[in-house]
DNA sequence: CATGAATGAGGCTTCATTCAT
DNA sequence: GATGAATGAAGCCTCATTCAT
């Protein structure tokens, strides 16, 4: 009896080997869900890209779910640490916001099939939709609501203010980067906007 | 060997009676892709909550694609009719945006279906999801430009502009109607966001 | 209670009207069935072609099988009817052959879809498909046997040499008339063979 | 939105297990396409007699018509293989003949499913059905040139030739051992015909 | 004599998942 | 750790046929 049911695809810790082959069907997986979809994409699709056999799937993931999930979870944690990083040094929080949509526009342009998953997540596991926009939107207004008290911002609804900025983001992003295939959108124009607003220039 | 199909559901004139099955098939689909998505609506839901029988349905749509399509296309015109209408008597681009805001949590709160269609279309039918949306912004963009040449609103890419604010309108009514259930988001704090941007108040 | 199920489609009377819709559903099933074949071909394909409501063609046969069965019927009697008066005047048999071949050939080239038509009858309805070619092989050998009272061809088994002379026609038919589009098969080089066999001149 | 097939049923190498599925799924389809036909055959009905699932067949065959190709095609390996082993020792083209329609007879005899599959290749695979036809014609004609050449039999067309022959064997077949159960039609009887030809004895 | 909307059974095919090796 | 053969449920779509008008 060398191993039950209940465990099998469960986060056993693996070995070296293993580890490498649970790693080519992440890649696989995003490369594909990415470019035609999740419910186009089948479980030999993955495995046949990764090399492997159909069943070895189910020796790390327990359900097309789940690598699914793992993926959305990834691309949480991966964009979030690069934006971390790119507005590290920034002087204040407009300068953050540069630095971050210009991060993010790089992140789409290098990862297009990553960040085209989560979209997905919304019809194939709801919860993890809104866990992935909700935690995200949460650092986001923590950060915003920061800089209103530092005065480096306008005093404003934090968490609407965060849903906004994601929205442009999202939308730019798919625009110009996925959509006309230009590696860099112009940010600074879009600072503009966010700095501004619509009114027109006094005098 | 070509096909052997006769005259499949395609644009025939319909009688009052086929008018009605039609109809009661798109009410359906409406439902229930909104409610559990395209790819877990089969054709099969969509007949039975209509009250017709399976075969039904390819009198009137050639394949489940295309009551998808319909129906995006129905979105799309409905959401433009209503726009143009709530923001006919806007005094300037301003008030218009409001009012254009406003309509569209409205829209999003009584037609929370719908509203989910489009977002799936990405991947049922990219095609038709970039219609959608460069309709959309092509039209928006060209009012925005007009206010700027009038003087409304500061000068600025009208394109890009228009993008960021249909982001704005579908993160805030994804995060507040549908989410939320909040029937009227509070669009006047977005407004004040829009018009003066993230930079602080001077003084 | 105008009609009762029982005599639908059934060899009613038909008034100069119902004759011309129902030869114009037979036309149509001749084209469709000798080009796609009739497991390929649709009730609707029918009607379409004949420019009637799909729930007409149920007036005037049962059944799909039934226009099936009415068109060879129709083959066998027009074949027959024209080798008949195609031989004629002819002196003996050896030139009633020539010009029954000649008449088959010209026949396959003019109504190649009705040509067509028996060849799927043994797979569609196969008690047709042996009456079709027993009554043929009947009556040839009939007259196969006469001639050779006559003297005018060898004395043989009628019955195989019937089945052979059938099977001539019918490959040599399909090669140089059906797919080559010829108009004329050679008939007399065929001819030649048939006379003489295969023996070589002596001498 | 391309396809998600990720290597369905093609030429994969097969193991003993998989060598041996697929030629259950064979010799259930011969079976089955022999005696009610392609079209009146699911491939439910071939998994069924098989004794395998239904998914089980597209680990073989990509779809349904691909078997059908399969069996055409072996169809054409085996009868070509055996009339060349049957006809090896002839002494001249006409004791080949002989012995040739000698060995169809028996094939037909015992492979009637087989030999019954041919024949309806016509509106399957039409492509297919004239390959069928051509290839074997081919080679005939030119067995029967060389014997021209070699002054056994007349001089005459040999393409023409051959597909005369062709049809003999194949109606007389038909006629004699698919139809009657005559496990042995009498092909001398036919060598006589096919010899000396219709004409009269002399004198 | 004709229409055309409706039916529902049935067929082909896909695919996530299991399991013996 | 990995394989690949097998499963069977489920989905899309077609089509002969019926029937109310």
């Amino acid at each position: 009896m060398s191993e039950t049911v209940a465990d099998r695809g469960k986060d056993r810790a693996l070995g070296a080997k293993g580890e490498a082959t649970r790693q080519r069907l992440m890649d696989a997986a995003e490369e594909i869900f990415g470019t035609k979809g999740f419910y186009h994409t089948s479980v030999g699709d993955i495995t046949a890209k990764a090399g492997v056999a159909q069943g070895t799937f189910y020796l790390y993931f327990p359900t097309k779910v789940d690598i699914f999930r793992a993926l959305v979870e990834h691309l949480s944690h991966v964009l979030r640490t690069e934006t971390e990083v790119a507005t590290q040094g920034a002087r204040d929080r407009l300068e953050a916001e540069r630095l971050g949509i210009d991060a993010f526009f790089k992140f789409v342009h290098r990862h297009r099939n990553l960040y085209r998953i989560v979209r997905q997540a919304e019809f194939v596991d709801e919860a993890l939709y809104k866990w992935y926009y909700e935690r995200m939107a949460r650092g986001y207004a923590r950060k915003l609501q920061d800089a209103m008290q530092r005065g480096e911002i306008r005093t404003m609804d934090p968490d609407l203010l965060a849903w906004c900025l994601m929205g442009i983001s999202d939308y730019t992003g798919m625009r110009y980067i996925l959509w006309k295939e230009e590696n860099q959108a112009d940010a600074a124009k879009l600072l503009d906007f966010l700095t501004a607003g619509l009114a027109p220039e006094k005098g």
